[in-house]
DNA sequence: GATGAATGAGGCTTCATTCAT
DNA sequence: AATGAATGAAGCCTCATTCAT
């Protein structure tokens, strides 16, 4: 999967089309001119998630992305652009790694435990990129009602799609209406990030944690041996099938 | 149900360590004190619900609360205790609520289905608290870091108990640890209601969701002729059925 | 003429209605409340006019005024707020006591050597204000376009309509239109004011440079003996009467 | 009519004391060099116009010239730079054509004539130069109180001695100083100018305004019968021509 | 206890100017 | 000479908080 290594699709115009490096790095990475907002996305994400956005100074991101303060607004038209390019830039990174892991599968089970899986790693891998996505965007209502966030709706459209055609092909139970089982397998495993990051347990296995996850929304918390014993009213009520 | 008939916690002292209400009511309604700070926080829920925490006003809390500006201060700290103070209290009323619906029932899962109807049930008729409660709250690492949250984690504490009881008694399967397991239902019915405060789909029917997802979190996503006796109509039923 | 003396209608609302001195000063002048905005204005006034708008800095106009820099923005919206209050202000000052000065003549001729008179007395007395009403405000196409002036046309209209009545009265030549010789008869009026406050000759008699303003405005610029060679054609061009 | 053919006189020392033209046009078009410091000072004079001075931006200007920010600091030193080049190069334009406007005549009376017609023929034919000689310049107590203006002084200077002149020829009459009758004239032309400029009236016929302009600057606004009747006092003062 | 005018620190943003290429 | 990305000083304005009344 080699998506994201294409060249990160700018809001905040560099100025000016340059989308060679302004310079040939002899061989090194030259410092100079075209990774300077990535540069700055960078930094963006650290301080984001350490202060959150309202506490975040441009001068702090500045000065972490070794720039001007002034030089971010050559990329970004404002702090607020910033957040949404940020959120732009890395979730459809995001998408495209998730949807990559899911398409190297064609059961619908399997799709929704790399799902997860890949979630939780992609969390690990990257805490603050997941401290900001998860919890700046979230939240404020700014950027989720006026900005009525495209990337967002991808990523939650990746998982109805599994479920709806895992449903079409009976492969997942139909009892589900499949966007509102996206939004809660979403909401279940967004919510295990948020506290893996927040509290950050290093101890905890997310590994371990992800296949716990899918094990309740596949197999349901029902006891195993009456996969829905919840129904037991309404059901015969002796069937014994499911053996652990 | 009596939650808050008990006197509200202040954090903000208000003022000159006057504990008991400014005038103390022997059992009549203790107008005088308690009014105003109990019409600040709710100017303030509006308020943070409206415009988010950061972009709020306390001046515009003041004049919504008819109060002068002054005045919160009182009452509160400063704005950020205003706004813990206001998750303080809201949340222990929504624990209440919760734990009463809980109490009423003797089964696991019935507790659990209590859980998520109650839940949505508030987050529908208090769309404005939902959503500080939901967004805003969530949102600051400074207010989930820096202020260990002890109201949120009784909720999860809730669920997580009834979760583990159901697990000893036999009515749930024990393969997800408990936490996890709350962890995730708290994520998953949090994901909707944040969902429909934030797009508020007045026509979605919160109650039938509640039942969706109580379905998919029993029962497991996988197909019902293994876990399903709810589904039995739907299916053969006799075939597949799910061998680890 | 009284007028002025009435409370000085305020644009940039002093927030809440409070138009008695906040409290009645023992006797004093009360360093409390009203006089604020007046100070204000004053302040700004003197910084405009030694700075320029642009040059000037809300900071320095506070530190005149003796007030905090935030304080400003009660009384005013802007510093574009702030400039335009301002000449509102003091151009309807200079309107009522420049009509005052010309309602007291029942003659064409004398109200408009009492409205140069009077124009150019204001100016000495007020350099700074006239600075600022003369150059600031004349220059800047963003308020004399973006924000038609009332207040100016005012006075211009005062001038045309002296004029015009003249000219019905006979007792002024019809040879130009009011409005363009209103114009021209201020723009002259103005120049001298402009020259006076920049150059600042104090020892320049403005008395005495009105008195020939208007001779020359009335007498025309031709020599007397023939007043108005230009007009030969007009006159019946014989008459000899002004004796050098 | 020669003027601008002269050098011009670049204040911005066009980088690296280079005084000739880059490229020596013997006798040629010398395009290079003087090219580029036209069409800087042709874009500043549009920009200027429609931005006024303050909320013009350098690299707007360098954008309608077509050459690149920095290339502004080849041929001016700073943007002050620019506007005061600005007004000598197009102030000298001006009172070259005025001077040669009135040169072709010998009568004081026509010369003035000739002044106000040129002059409004030249704003008329030039809008935006005569808006940021008219309002930009005026303006500005920065420039002119720090900057004595030479040409500004020029431009009066040649009114005033006209009318000198004229008085010592016995073609005007010798009520009014020079000085002041000349500063008088410009303001009343001036003003006509800015008007014309600011509500750019298609409509008014600036022709026919210098006409009425002149007649009321050489004959006065006394009714023509009477013209001097301001001058009573001067008279044998008994006559009560005026009759209305 | 209430009030709300006043405070003033602080941040986002602009933009003239520089300088490496 | 020309370029234009980068710089960073500086200013308007906001708004939580205080305190005299």
């Amino acid at each position: 999967m080699n998506r994201h290594s294409a060249e990160p699709r700018r809001r905040g115009k560099p100025l000016k089309e340059r989308d060679q490096p302004a310079v040939a790095a002899e061989n090194g990475v030259s410092r100079r001119g075209g990774d300077k907002r990535e540069r700055i996305l960078d930094a963006a994400v650290h301080v984001f998630a350490h202060k959150g956005f309202w506490s975040s100074k441009i001068s702090e991101i500045a000065r972490e992305a070794g720039v001007a303060d002034g030089t971010i607004y050559l990329y970004f038209k404002s702090k607020d652009d910033l957040l949404i390019s940020l959120f732009e830039d890395r979730m459809e990174r995001v998408n495209d790694t998730l949807a990559a892991a899911m398409a190297s599968s064609d059961n619908a089970a399997d799709k929704l435990r790399r799902f997860v899986q890949t979630h939780l790693q992609l969390v690990a891998a990257n805490r603050d990129q997941a401290e900001v996505l998860t919890v700046e965007l979230r939240q404020s209502s700014k950027f989720i009602k006026e900005y009525a966030n495209p990337r967002f709706a991808q990523f939650l459209k990746l998982l109805a799609t599994v479920i709806e055609e895992g449903q079409a092909k009976g492969e997942l139970s139909t009892r589900v209406r499949p966007v509102l089982a996206a939004r809660a397998l979403f909401g279940a495993v967004d919510e295990l990030a948020l506290w893996w990051v927040l509290r950050g347990d290093p101890r905890e296995n997310l590994e371990r944690a992800a296949g716990e996850l899918c094990e309740m929304f596949l197999g349901g918390l029902a006891p195993a041996a009456s996969a829905g014993a919840s129904q037991a009213t309404e059901l015969p009520a002796n069937v014994k099938r499911r053996v652990p």
